[in-house]
RNA sequence: GGCCCGUUGGUCAAGUGGUUAAGACACCGCCCUUUCACGGCGGUAACAUGGGUUCGAGUCCCGUACGGGUCA
């Protein structure tokens, strides 16, 4: 009997994955990862990321399916790896997407290698999304068949290794099926709300945390963000900003700049510590340059292919054009201009329903 | 100093005797959402000030304050 370790979040959605593995024949063992605690970043006022609350909703339901269940502490990982590298994309200008990098570094790297040293045969989580092998060996991954749902976005960075290894039990069920199945089994988390924001930021001001955790740090490394110019197109001070790192391309909200029409951060200059805003029109391009990339579909990009692309989680990809550069770089050719790239934000590639591959827009 | 013009929500700006005093942008809330954003929906908020005329004044008249222009 193959054996496998179940990422439970707490939540309902890998609470039924455990339930579909079980159900699939694998013998079941549930761990919830302990991500974050407060006292790494030195403050209370941080969250319960991942916290007791979620550990006892996750036992709950493997107690509930008849399966063991386990706590590890990956806090420090976490703290280089996703909460580290959080910091340092944000003060370099770019916008980082924490949940990537956790799925990249957390789930499907450290955990993965834990389950595998523990003697299992596979991770299963609650994503939504979809794996296959084709004939010859080669793993494929694919939306969800609930398009609503599908998080195959955030999974672009798996490798060939991971796949082997990592089962996604609700690729082919919808949300609404998961949630009455959660019922059914009576689950206690069947209504929990899906998550949201970053977890271990609950209350979504991102950038309180940041100036908290910089100051944390401050033995080492003394961070501020202190107030800067905003600019036209034109280089025109519009205004005072309260601090680059708060904004992001494409933001229209929080800029408190009163003007005809609406206006949204186009720039970010982090030297300078200006921001540059403008109507949205600015926003559009039609050439993305992506980086740090991983291929699924195939080994790696000879030359020029048809494709779409998402730049976003919540986007439909839209169709382009990817050019093979130098170095671990493509250029997307979108064939209409798309709105806001965000540099260190995702770009996954698509192909019909499946993911070619992804990379960070730089 | 004389004369002229202007002063409406946080900002810009409609409104020429009777309006629930538009709209835009900003702001706030909710929704959306395993990132950050975008977006959708809703909301708060104003007639510089004092006195007249009138049944009734943001709208007319006079004074005051502030701002702008203009004249020797």
């Amino acid at each position: 009997m193959k054996k496998a370790l179940i990422a439970m979040s707490g939540g309902v959605d890998s609470s039924v994955a455990a339930y579909r593995m079980q159900q699939m024949g694998y013998a079941c063992e549930g761990v919830t990862m302990r991500l974050f605690y407060n006292e790494d970043v030195g403050a209370e006022v941080f969250s319960k990321c991942c916290g007791a609350d979620d550990v006892r909703d996750a036992a709950l339901a493997a107690e509930r399916l008849g399966m063991p269940h386990r706590a590890v502490s990956f806090s420090e990982a976490f703290r280089e790896q996703v909460i580290g590298k959080f910091l340092r994309v944000y003060e370099s200008g770019g916008t980082p997407n924490p949940c990537i990098d956790c799925n990249r570094y957390l789930k499907f790297d450290l955990l993965l290698r834990y389950a595998l040293e523990q003697g299992m045969d596979v991770v299963a989580t609650g994503h939504y999304a979809r794996t296959e092998q084709d004939e010859t060996g080669r793993w494929h991954l694919k939306k969800a068949v609930d398009a609503s749902k599908d998080q195959s976005y955030v999974l672009y960075m798996l490798t060939q290794a991971q796949l082997e290894h990592i089962r996604f039990p609700l690729g082919d069920q919808t949300k609404a099926e998961t949630r009455a199945l959660a019922e059914r089994l009576g689950l206690t988390n069947a209504q929990k709300p899906d998550s949201q924001d970053i977890c271990f930021v609950p209350d979504g001001d991102y950038v309180r945390f940041l100036r908290d955790y910089a100051a944390f740090l401050e033995r080492t490394r003394g961070a501020a963000y202190p107030p800067g110019a905003f600019l036209d197109a034109a280089g025109r001070e519009v205004g005072r900003h309260r601090g680059a790192v708060r904004y992001t391309i494409g933001q229209r909200r929080g800029l408190g700049l009163p003007a005809g029409e609406r206006l949204y951060v186009v720039k970010k200059d982090m030297a300078r510590n200006t921001v540059t805003v403008g109507p949205e029109r600015l926003l559009y391009a039609d050439t993305v340059e992506v980086g740090d990339l991983n291929w699924i579909a195939f080994d790696r990009l000879e030359s020029p292919i048809r494709a779409a692309a998402k730049l976003r989680y919540r986007m439909t990809e839209q169709p382009c054009t990817i050019e093979p550069m130098e170095e671990n770089r493509v250029r997307l050719r979108f064939d209409e201009p798309q709105r806001a790239p965000t540099p260190g934000q995702a770009a996954v590639f698509y192909r019909g329903d499946e993911v070619l591959g992804g990379g960070t827009i730089v």
